[in-house]
DNA sequence: CATAGTATTTGTCCTAGACAATTACGGTTC
DNA sequence: GAACCGTAATTGTCTAGGACAAATACTATG
């Protein structure tokens, strides 16, 4: 661990570790066989790296999550990286002028750490397009929007922080007047695999799970697959929902859903989506795999269609 | 990164640092030392840990945290480290028989995964006795028994998850609904060092201070100094309130204290508590270091004194 | 009893090699 | 053109043991 710094000259292996989620053993061997990053040394030979190799790993770690591999990667300048960033972000669904202004004001507000106004505009978009169409149609975008600003280096960690946080709030305040007036099936657990931080994908599955009158019991981040089997049968649940983040390995998610749906009763349907989950649909059977989080309502409602068939046959 | 597993024979060595936060160089560097742990190799010469090996681990790791040092564990058996955390855990203040049948049963909850009656419970906990009361006389002694029974292998991951995030909910949505009515000054901003995960701990703060009538604003954990800063002048806060648990080095919790208070304006009052900063008070000049969550309300009280003893001279 | 100096303990970094798992590629078949 | 297969290149993670500074314990001295 590493003391915690206010004028960051250079970072520390360790440092540098945490910042990019590249492990140790990764960022050495990329300097053994690509030249880069090539750190300074410290007076006792230890690896200084500058902001700027950092920021350029960011960019590059970014990237690897989405598909690309590191030796066509390591070798560009970070304006290429990033404009190719912006081309696999795919076609920006902007035809809106007035929605994208919309998000920018936030933006605005998440930079200038305002966070009253922050609070106070997310609150009234939720009000009046109410929680599902809040989710998808203003968290899910602002998602991206805020992602790609703190990738370009525009935002700080702690603004990064203060969005997520706020959005979480209000997400969490929402959720929990739904709940405590309906507890109708099914009853729905909500987790990540473990290796799996990003607690807010689940935060919005609940959120469009939860005005449907469902009872949604999530686990948080990072339940280890035998407690979640454990967990689903003592439970009594109906539907084990897991969300996996872009830079969650898809080779991972797919493996660790197989077998866990190989161990779970059949009566306990699985759900999963996630930027993590690309292109996975047809390599899990018995597995609902989402790709967006508009289709949630409509798997809910089939099933109870199918509940209602089962029961009554 | 490590496949999920359904059976697990055996950790990795990457799986049991994740487990135990004991980093893959210490592990390597304890079985060199002293011979423990002394993991199997499979085929390829790789070390697998077992289950034992890796309970015995966090038994070590939490007494290290508490400041014992590894030589001096590492010999023991398991039974003589759970006693040693038993005896160090301090005088349990078990005085109050009712009180303890109540905190066993909420832990049965737990482990019986009856998360609606784990909810009802504390929501009925928190409206008899007011937020403030809840947290101090249920929510803080609950995490201990809690983090005990977890520790003892009692609990699952999973279903400390559970308690964690019923807990979560509940004081978010307490909190949210006291901060949309009063406004006042002082304006406060929650956070933790990088490194430090628990995020409860914050929120047990904001509980204390939002029914105040305090402005309260969480960043989140994990934020770098220099953001903090930032963000302190940027927001025009009054007071700056850092929490650690008790598995952050008091070092480098001193330390990064320390060239905080450096570098905020001296109209910035800097609040610090938890575990981690047990008898570092006089360490901190110019540091307001809380031993318990009581005296949160009493030092709002103070600053409020001083603020109007400074408006109005 | 405090304080300064020395010895021990301890975590993290270093180098450099190895290898299995993954991905890319070229050829073949339907 | 799409799906499959075998081979080649790529890539992350593990291995070993050495080194050293920071942290802690111990000891002598004021």
């Amino acid at each position: 661990m590493n003391t915690p710094t206010l004028a960051p000259a250079g970072l520390p292996i360790a440092a540098v570790e945490r910042d990019t989620g590249l492990a140790k053993d990764t960022l050495r061997v990329w300097e053994r066989r690509y030249g880069f990053p090539l750190p300074v040394r410290d007076s006792h030979g230890e690896r200084v790296y500058s902001p700027e190799q950092v920021d350029k790993l960011r960019l590059i770690r970014r990237l690897i999550d989405q598909g690309l591999r590191p030796a066509k990667l390591i070798g560009l300048d970070p304006q290429a990286l990033g404009q190719m960033l912006d081309e696999l972000g795919g076609p920006r669904a902007d035809d809106d002028p007035e929605r994208t202004a919309h998000f920018q004001a936030i933006l605005k507000f998440v930079r200038l750490h305002l966070h009253e106004d922050l609070r106070r505009t997310l609150q009234q978009s939720l009000m009046k397009t109410g929680l599902q169409q809040f989710v998808t149609g203003v968290v899910a975008p602002l998602n991206h929007v805020v992602g790609d600003a703190w990738l370009r280096g525009e935002l700080e960690v702690a603004e990064e922080h203060l969005y997520t946080e706020q959005v979480q709030n209000i997400l969490r305040t929402a959720i929990s007047t739904q709940t405590s007036t309906t507890r109708e099936r099914p009853i729905v657990m909500l987790t990540t695999f473990p290796d799996e931080q990003h607690a807010l994908g689940l935060l919005m599955v609940e959120a469009m799970i939860a005005p449907e009158g469902a009872c949604c019991v999530s686990l948080g981040i990072q339940t280890p697959l035998e407690d979640i089997r454990a967990a689903a049968t003592a439970g009594r649940f109906d539907i084990i929902a897991v969300s996996f983040s872009g830079a969650y390995p898809a080779r991972l998610a797919i493996e660790g859903l197989r077998s866990l749906r190989t161990a779970l009763p059949e009566t306990i349907a699985l759900w999963a989506g996630g930027a993590g989950l690309r292109g996975a649909e047809r390599k899990l059977p018995g597995v609902k795999v989402f790709k967006t989080l508009e289709e949630v309502p409509a798997a809910l409602h089939a099933w109870r269609r199918d509940a209602e068939a089962t029961l009554q046959p």
